[in-house]
DNA sequence: CTGAAAGCGCTAACAA
DNA sequence: TTGTTAGCGCTTTCAG
């Protein structure tokens, strides 16, 4: 009835507490015969061990944290996934924290991380975290923290992080290899490091090819779907046209296509995309997506992986552990140069 | 630094552990003045109590867990995402656990709820859980159980569910209605009372027009990307090849549009797809795709709501609570009858 | 209004 | 090889 406790075990079979105990976790000191013995009775009476009796004890929770932004987006969701088959490999539990990109939100998750509930943190943080005092604050209770996706680099902690500058610099330079010769950059925030990485590849891929632009080239989008809807009106019906897009986002690109197509903007010959995404579908959409996509599915195992490394040798420090991986351009038909049909797509690196 | 405790602060203010524990309660019996007193040093020490020892004692331990097949999909980070607003708003803490379609993944993270690690689940059965004794064994330890989407029929237990029957009734009909007599329906499992609802759903469409059908008009599709790859080809090339496709999930969209791009078969007029999805960029394929779209984060919001009606009011039986939210069909360019532009969207019920 | 004390269930010295 | 005992940090009677 979940009210069967080590004690009940020890009394049913004569034995003391710490026997039951030390039996049930095979230790060495323990005859054979005994061991048996309890492990018949525990099975029969469908012991389970109380965890926080143990974690209280141990000071040791087996929980890890993962705080995100948001879940409802390819991403998130398959880095979770990642994290999650490491966490269970391990025999960890996963605390699943969304900030919805609210720092308020993110501060008061990681208040709950000062005291024991769990033996490591993985964190993406919002688009509005600039302050990450929070952060080293649950560094400061000697919680073990990898950050990941979204960054700050001023912390001084293990990082896992993609090559955005490179991967946005690539993509500029394919819509500029394309004939473009206005393109825009919607981004998401204008404080997040990770952003401002992909705007200063798109910066000087533009730069190397002495393309003017301005600061109207920066496009700050926001949460909510419906101000992004007004602004990328705006945007694709202003005097000065992009000819070409590279969404910084998954999220934009469902608003720019479907305004492409209210518009009768024509992708891609009146208007090329690439956008940042993760998303099974992009060779699929109409017309299919170029994309920079990055390894989420091996970010989140990576960044766990690292985690345990910290977790589990005590003292091991994983501070300067900074894995850069290589997200993949998938050149697809909403970048086709013009007069040229269906492209196949392909990895370009 | 995380080791500041009760007793700590007891001794630093001269008041006894129960004082200073009271006065953190906010309790009526202690005066205001000590309230003060002890509410300023735990924060200037940074104080956070320890969530075990409070859990261990209170027998409570403000988190729940979610089960569930997949993260990476559209319907499940949805779900996620509703409940864990929910937990969020009630100060509850969400355990996510994956089960990756594996019964006995299921069976073993089940086992994890004997001993008050959780005060309540929510969950999604795999496609292959037939037996329902693992989930009746939580139950028995008496925490509350809301199953969504995924149910187990024959289990008495609260669950939130969609009108699966009418939907896929609908959608069948649709396509019938759009001129297609030879329809095959994509399942996911042969065990899932979910699926085969939807399934019932579809044959009786097809009886209700007296459609001619066979088994072989249910697709068995498998977990594994490369064998539903084939199934399909096989399926898109045989001689008695189908005019119409229900798919009953998401993920068997991008390889269908695949194959159909690959062997040259246009849709909607050589094909005609509905599929059961959540995937915020049905509008904008290639094709637009028609859709069966489940509330899915009403869903988590609803099953939420439930458990927690069950876990704050001890005793409150929430067993015979059933919920059915309706999808949504909305139709689009996929599903467009012969000879006919762009259909706007709309709901049909 | 404040304090003493028992104990949630488990672990780990230490003793036997 | 087994048992005794002292907590982990907190809550909650019950006394004062």
């Amino acid at each position: 009835m979940g009210n069967i406790n080590i004690r009940a075990l020890a009394k049913e079979l004569n034995l003391s507490i710490s026997t039951v105990s030390k039996a049930l976790k095979d230790s060495y000191e323990i005859s054979v015969e005994t061991k048996k013995r309890v492990l018949a009775l525990a099975t029969e009476l469908n012991y389970s061990p109380n965890p926080y009796a143990s974690s209280l004890r141990r000071k040791k929770s087996n929980t890890i944290a993962v705080v995100v932004p948001e879940v409802a987006d390819s991403f998130f969701s398959l880095a979770i996934k990642g994290i999650e088959e490491i966490a269970q490999e391990k025999g960890y539990h996963v605390l699943v924290y969304l900030t919805y990109e609210n720092y308020i939100k993110e501060k008061k998750i990681l208040e709950e991380f000062k005291n024991g509930r769990v033996d490591g943190l993985l964190i993406s943080v919002t688009s509005e975290t600039t302050d990450s005092a929070h952060i080293s604050d649950a560094d400061l209770n000697n919680i073990p923290i990898v950050l990941f996706d979204r960054v700050i680099e001023e912390l001084e902690m293990a990082k896992i992080t993609t090559n955005d500058f490179e991967s946005s610099y690539a993509a500029t330079r394919h819509l500029l290899d394309g004939g473009c010769i206005n393109i825009f950059y919607l981004s998401i925030s204008k404080c997040l490091g990770i952003n401002n990485k992909r705007i200063e590849g798109f910066i000087q891929a533009l730069s190397d090819r002495n393309i003017k632009f301005d600061d109207s080239n920066i496009v700050n989008c926001s949460n909510d779907i419906n101000d992004n809807e007004h602004l990328l009106t705006a945007l694709l019906t202003q005097n000065n046209k992009p000819d070409g897009i590279i969404a910084g986002v998954e999220k934009l690109i469902t608003p720019v296509y479907s305004i492409c197509k209210q518009l009768h903007i024509k992708i891609p010959e009146d208007l090329k995309i690439a956008s940042f995404s993760n998303s099974p579908v992009a060779h699929i959409l109409n017309p299919s997506l170029t994309t920079i996509t990055q390894p989420a599915f091996e970010m989140g195992k990576m960044a766990a992986t690292i985690l345990f490394k910290a977790i589990e040798k005590k003292g091991y420090t994983i501070k300067s552990e900074n894995a850069v991986l290589r997200s993949t351009l998938f050149i697809r038909e909403s970048t086709a140069p013009a007069a040229t049909g269906l492209c196949p797509s392909f990895d370009l690196f």
